[in-house]
RNA sequence: GGGCACUUAGCUCAGUUGGUUCAGAGCAUCUGGUUUACACCCAGAGGGUCAGCGGUUCGAAUCCGUUAGUGCCCA
């Protein structure tokens, strides 16, 4: 059989994922099986795969396809998001391209447009994410927006309107002008800019020649001034009390109200009260019953109630009216200041503060049993630090404003009467007999009732996504049932209120129970230099690339070698090319392997039966080490676990140890265990690499059509030999040590050495010779009973090694080398001994660990005498 | 300003709930190496006052206090 030296990627992932699909191993449907599920945290169906999905989605599968192995019936949903406000902004943009301004279009003629769109872009990124082996049940594929989906979302609505949870207000909101919709506050970015204080000087009404002077950062809000506002413990504006003041340019008079939030120190210690532009105006405004002046539109310009400069824009208006101001010399001073001022995430737009009337969703009672299923760990998160963050929010939880101005979402599912009031129901034929019943009206008709222009936002359905996937609020519950609660969750830890939280909330409140079990939270991907990997700094790699450049398999290791739980986690080409290094490793280690002719007639060395018993041990104990790492969700634990058993212990150790020599055959017993060993090997590097772990193991063995790796069951876990295992590394030690002298004294391999070993109590394990003699290239090992002369020595715990030189030993170098071990044992025994000679540690100290420093004592003791012994002799 | 994390080798991080193998891994660096599986490799080596200080304890990277720095969240 002709193997390439080097393994080609290209040549089998796309072969393995096709041969995946046609058999429907994916694929889960209900039966007598545990079901392991998760649900895909749906990306936005316009977007494209980034970095962080990479992440993401290759633990999902991890995950998945361990499952799978393990014998559960593993679904794992994909779907995407309709992301309201980024989709919608994106097809406005789109039309105006092309001229079309999206207000000369009517909602069904925008929402025609929309769907057109997503038709054409929704979907690319799971199409992405095969590439990366995802063994999504892709028959499943659902969008926040399909039938079933929205189905929930309104009948979610309805139920929790009828439970009083949701209600309409007027609320301060963040109103994004460009997108012409309120964002929630986790939406609203803060940053930092150089801006201007301006020093505006009111007159006092009545008193020409009298000033107070106010400092703001808007001045074009002034227009919408209902008040000024000190101290009242501010004695320099005592004489203002009850007094009005003018607003400059349009002259309003308005009064001067005295309230505690005035920070004396801040600017003049006079404040300019705007109600319905700034969340602290309002909240006094309301203590002080001061009227609201709305002075701007949706889109950013000044209103009618302005008076002055209708129309403009508001950054437009700024720059005008300090001209103004200054003209009319009520402009005192302007200054170089730096404030933080919010940015709508979606749209990169200053936001303002604006009253509006929107839905809002109660979240005091929701979130009650959310909270307490995680801080009793009844979800647990992973890693657990994220408790703290989760409830801090929990506990100070506002309520959720879930409409937006949008067009591109769930219409809300409220029917407006003539008279202003309204009724809530799921379609419009329901919401018609409600109208007719609410009124007394039999003769009302659809043409009478008008439906709420706004839609949900768009977490309103994700919330929604572990019940929904599964058509959960269906009478049927056929699939809810099997399904939820999901296993395990995969997300960021940026959307944890976003989209976790509200999750929990939706689970305990229309299924009962939570919605999934376990929390895994990832870190931020994030390039060399610590920073976010983004479009306009340009510093993500483009994951098609490295996919194509290093194998789905290379770059999936390469996610995982930098991705602890929850911490960020920095990218670099370094990793995935470490990721194809090891991909290569095991292509290189089955093709040795399968490159030996089998001879079954000869007899099985020793070393070859030793090697075997010793990594049926060493394999045992690893995959308990990987079962416990799963266990506690440290995924990248496990892959450094099967890692280094493949590289380290496998490769380096056992195949070293059972190869043939050169041209010579090996025996049938030997390369039968190597294979079963290959064939577990590849069991458990399966979920982390499954394209290469699937084409070595259809090399390995004759299979039949149809039958597949990832779905044969994982090695069942056994007992091991600890102490066996102990043995061997005295033995690797030995081994090193006599390459380290061959090393030192220039010996080459093919020169055969000789070992003679004076036994002390513990280190040298005499029946695994054969395996020290094969590695190193013995002519035998023997015992002695007194030290050798002319030969180099090292000690493994007390047994002392000669290695016996032709060649004239260097008294001086052995001495030193004694001479350090001495030292270095006397230091370390003194250390055991202060601890035995302290009666306070013998006495408090568990047993065991005062066993442990008797038997280090006795080592030590031991190897001192010996050593002392060698030293005497050389000299 | 309030809250929460974090600080361990040149870099990225483990360290599983105070006790053999506790000071580790991978990468990087350095020294050797054409022993036919792999140079995408092999055999080795160096490198850390576990941020500083103080405490609890027989025993601290681990627990407590404090200082400094970093990051995140909230205002």
């Amino acid at each position: 059989m002709e193997i390439a030296s080097k393994y080609d990627p290209s040549k089998t992932e796309e072969k393995w994922y096709s041969y995946w699909m046609e058999n429907g191993f994916f694929k889960s449907v209900p039966d007598e099986r545990e079901p392991y599920t998760i649900v895909i945290p749906p990306p936005n169906v316009t977007g494209v795969l980034h970095m962080g999905h990479m992440l993401n989605n290759t633990i999902q599968d991890i995950l998945v396809r361990r499952a799978r192995m393990l014998g559960k019936n593993a679904c794992w949903v994909p779907g995407t998001d309709h992301a309201s406000i980024a989709t919608e902004a994106k097809v406005v943009n789109k039309l105006r391209e092309e001229g079309i301004d999206k207000h000369s279009l009517t909602r069904d003629g925008f929402l025609e447009h929309a769907w057109e769109w997503t038709d054409k872009h929704g979907g690319i990124i799971l199409e992405q994410l095969k590439k990366l082996g995802a063994s999504c049940d892709w028959d499943r594929t659902c969008f926040t927006m399909d039938e079933v989906r929205s189905e929930g979302v309104i009948k979610s609505f309805v139920d929790l309107y009828k439970k009083g949870h949701i209600y309409r207000g007027i609320r301060m909101v963040n109103w994004d002008p460009k997108a012409k919709t309120a964002v929630s506050d986790e939406e609203v970015i803060y940053k930092e800019v150089k801006s201007k204080l301006y020093y505006i000087r009111y007159q006092v009404d009545g008193e020409p020649g009298q000033y107070v002077t106010i400092a703001t950062t808007r001045p074009e809000t002034i227009l919408g001034d209902t008040a000024v506002c000190v101290n009242p413990n501010d004695d320099r504006f005592k004489h203002l009390a009850g007094k009005r003041v003018l607003v400059p340019l349009i002259n309003r008079s308005i009064p001067v109200i005295q309230d505690e939030y005035v920070d004396m120190e801040f600017g003049t210690g006079c404040l300019k009260i705007t109600p319905a532009h700034d969340i602290n105006d309002y909240e006094i405004g309301m203590r002080h019953n001061l009227e609201s002046i709305d002075i701007l539109n949706d889109d950013g310009t000044l209103s009618e109630k302005a008076e002055i400069f209708i129309g403009e824009d508001r950054f437009e208006v700024r720059k005008k009216i300090e001209k103004s101001l200054d003209e009319a010399g009520n402009l005192a001073k302007v200054e170089d200041y730096t404030n933080k001022v919010g940015f709508s995430e979606r749209t990169d737009e200053v936001i303002e503060p604006k009253l509006s009337t929107q839905w809002f969703l109660r979240m005091s009672e929701l979130a009650k049993p959310a909270l307490d299923a995680v801080m009793n760990d009844e979800v647990k998160f992973h890693p657990a630090k994220f408790k703290n963050l989760y409830r801090h929010w929990m506990e100070n939880v506002k309520d959720w404003c879930i409409s937006r101005q949008l067009w591109w979402g769930h219409r809300i599912p409220v029917y407006y009467l003539a008279d202003g009031t309204f009724v809530v129901a799921e379609s419009d034929a329901e919401a018609l007999a409600e109208a007719r019943k609410a009124s007394g009206n039999a003769t009302l008709s659809m043409n009478d009732l008008k439906q709420d222009e706004d839609v949900l936002d768009t977490w309103a359905s994700s919330w929604l996504w572990p019940i929904t996937v599964f058509d959960g609020f269906n009478p049927d519950k056929n699939e809810v049932d099997y399904y939820y609660p999901t296993n395990d969750l995969v997300t960021g830890h940026d959307i944890i209120f976003f989209w976790v939280a509200r999750m929990i909330m939706a689970g305990y409140e229309f299924k009962g129970t939570y919605p999934f079990k376990n929390v895994y939270f990832t870190g931020m991907v994030r390039d060399k230099q610590g920073r976010k990997m983004s479009k306009s700094l340009g510093n993500s790699p483009e994951p098609l690339d490295l996919i194509k450049n290093f194998g789905a398999d290379g770059v999936r290791v390469g996610m995982l070698l930098c991705s602890p739980a929850g911490g960020d986690l920095r990218f670099d080409e370094s990793l995935p090319e470490q990721g194809r290094n090891f991909a290569n490793k095991m292509w290189n280690a089955f093709r040795l392997v399968k490159s030996w002719d089998v001879d079954n007639s000869i007899e099985q060395p020793e070393s070859a039966a030793l090697a075997i018993e010793w990594f049926g041990n060493r394999l045992q104990k690893e995959m308990a080490v990987i079962a416990d790492h799963f266990d506690k969700y440290r995924v990248s634990d496990a892959l450094m676990s099967v890692y280094t058993l493949f590289w380290d212990e496998f490769s380096s150790w056992f195949l070293e140890v059972i190869k043939p020599a050169y041209q010579k055959p090996v025996d049938g017993k030997t390369y039968h265990a190597a294979i079963d060993f290959l064939e577990d090997l590849m069991h458990l590097i399966h979920p982390f690499m499954p394209f290469i772990t699937e084409e070595v193991w259809h090399h390995l063995k004759e299979r039949k059509e149809g039958e597949s790796l990832m779905v044969s069951p994982m090695p069942a876990l056994k007992s091991f030999d600890e102490s066996l295992l102990k043995q061997f590394e005295l033995v690797k030690e030995a081994i090193v040590n006599v390459r380290t002298v061959r090393k030192e004294r220039n010996v080459a391999m093919r020169d055969t050495l000789e070992l003679k070993v004076l036994k002390g109590d513990d280190g040298y394990v005499e029946r695994f010779n054969p395996v020290v003699q094969k590695l190193v290239n013995l002519d035998g090992i023997t015992s002695v009973e007194e030290k050798v002369e002319g030969a180099v020595s090292f000690f493994v715990k007390s047994s002392e090694f000669f290695v016996p030189m032709e060649s004239a030993i260097n008294i001086e170098e052995e001495l030193e080398k004694l001479e350090k071990e001495l030292q270095y044992t006397e230091g370390f025994l003194n250390g055991v001994m202060k601890k035995l000679g302290n009666e306070r540690f013998v006495a408090g100290a568990p047993e065991k660990v005062v066993a442990i420093e008797k038997q280090k004592q006795a080592d030590a003791e031991a190897k001192i005498a010996a050593l002392k012994e060698s030293i005497a002799r050389l000299k």
